[in-house]
DNA sequence: GGAGTGATGACA
DNA sequence: GTCATCACTCCA
């Protein structure tokens, strides 16, 4: 029994600050088109956001280079880097443009960290910069469901002690309660 | 507990 | 051109 299609999320969704579009996302629908044209749909479960220039912890803090420059654009992009020459983590660019934000994927349904997020839909360099838009192979939609406060646990982001200890210690990361 | 891995950014 | 750093995962 596949997971129903839902409504794609308009850009505006994206276009605000990354905290809230980080709690919004929560229960929506990660989908993919996979390279063998099935179609994966998987509700995120886990989130961090990264909130701007001002977050030491964020990329963008440090000013805008080449790789970077993904997130001054406005909200509803993907952010896509490779870590310790192994991992693709995915982001999704958040809040208005000129204003560096995003939404860092951790978990989708039963599959948590971001390495494995990716590996699993897999995610590479090559969705850097697209738009979530169906047409991109990769985008969110609406599953209907509401979260309510209760059901959100937040709690300091992962790996980014260098960000010092307020960024490092700010609940910046949100996960679905397991509900069982 | 510790290594692997390579793009990226800082510096020369 | 070199060098240090890193939003992680896997294995011991």
């Amino acid at each position: 029994m596949a997971v129903r299609a839902g409504k794609v999320l308009p850009k505006t969704f994206f276009r605000r600050e990354a905290l809230v579009v980080a709690q919004d996302l929560l229960g929506k629908n990660l989908c993919r088109r996979m390279p063998d044209g099935s179609i994966v749909r998987a509700p995120l479960t886990e989130v961090e956001a990264y909130i701007g220039p001002e977050d030491k912890a964020c990329h963008a803090s440090k000013g805008k280079t080449s790789r970077t420059a993904v997130m001054y654009e406005p909200g509803g992009v993907f952010y896509v880097y490779l870590c310790y020459g192994v991992h693709w983590l995915l982001n999704i660019v958040t809040d208005g443009p000129g204003h560096p934000a995003a939404v860092l994927v951790r978990g989708v349904g039963q599959t948590f960290g971001p390495g494995r997020v990716t590996k699993a839909l897999a995610v590479d360099k090559s969705m850097n910069a697209l738009p979530a838009v169906r047409t991109s192979g990769l985008w969110l939609e609406d599953s209907g469901v509401e979260l309510s406060e209760a059901q959100i646990e937040r709690t300091p982001r992962i790996g980014i002690d260098y960000a010092g200890e307020y960024w490092a210690k700010q609940p910046f990361r949100l996960l679905i309660k397991d509900t069982a």
